[in-house]
DNA sequence: TTAAAATGGAAAGCAGACTTTACATTTTTA
DNA sequence: TAAAAATGTAAAGTCTGCTTTCCATTTTAA
């Protein structure tokens, strides 16, 4: 799964230890979701979503043969 | 997390076991989500979305207290 | 109303999401 | 250009999502 967070994350000028901050996770956390070292968990998500104002699908790109 | 799997299978009239081979799933992942004993991964809630021709929103419902 | 089908749910095991700590590299600023 | 700030990334640990197996309960159908 491909996502926008540094892109959208940049466009407000906020830095990753600030994304974190107001989302309660570690900085690492935000990290490793940018280089897509994992997927965020269904909470986190919608956690960001409701952070950016926008929706869990404008940030989060599911392609089609991704598993489970 | 609260969600609508429930309803929303039923409405459609299929079974669990449908729902989770539709999905590639096993029986158990759909009926745990269905009583709330865990929530989906991010991938498992774009995939049942997508089964069903929904957002994830209109699907599960996130809770402000909700912690990741 | 009994047999079959559907659902509920527990246990053990594996993989992935997230944490903290720690250090290296890159980018910004003075 | 040197110091400071921001980001990259790894390791070990915990917790949760999902699996398979198994059995109990509820619902449907003959």
């Amino acid at each position: 799964m491909n996502n926008r967070l540094e892109e959208i994350r940049k466009q407000r000028g906020i830095k990753q230890e600030e994304l974190a901050a107001a989302l309660e996770v570690s900085r690492q956390t935000i990290g490793s979701l940018e280089n897509g070292r994992y997927n965020p968990s269904i909470l986190l998500a919608f956690r960001i979503a409701r952070f950016f104002g926008m929706s869990i699908e404008e940030i989060f790109i599911y392609e089609e043969d991704d598993r489970v």
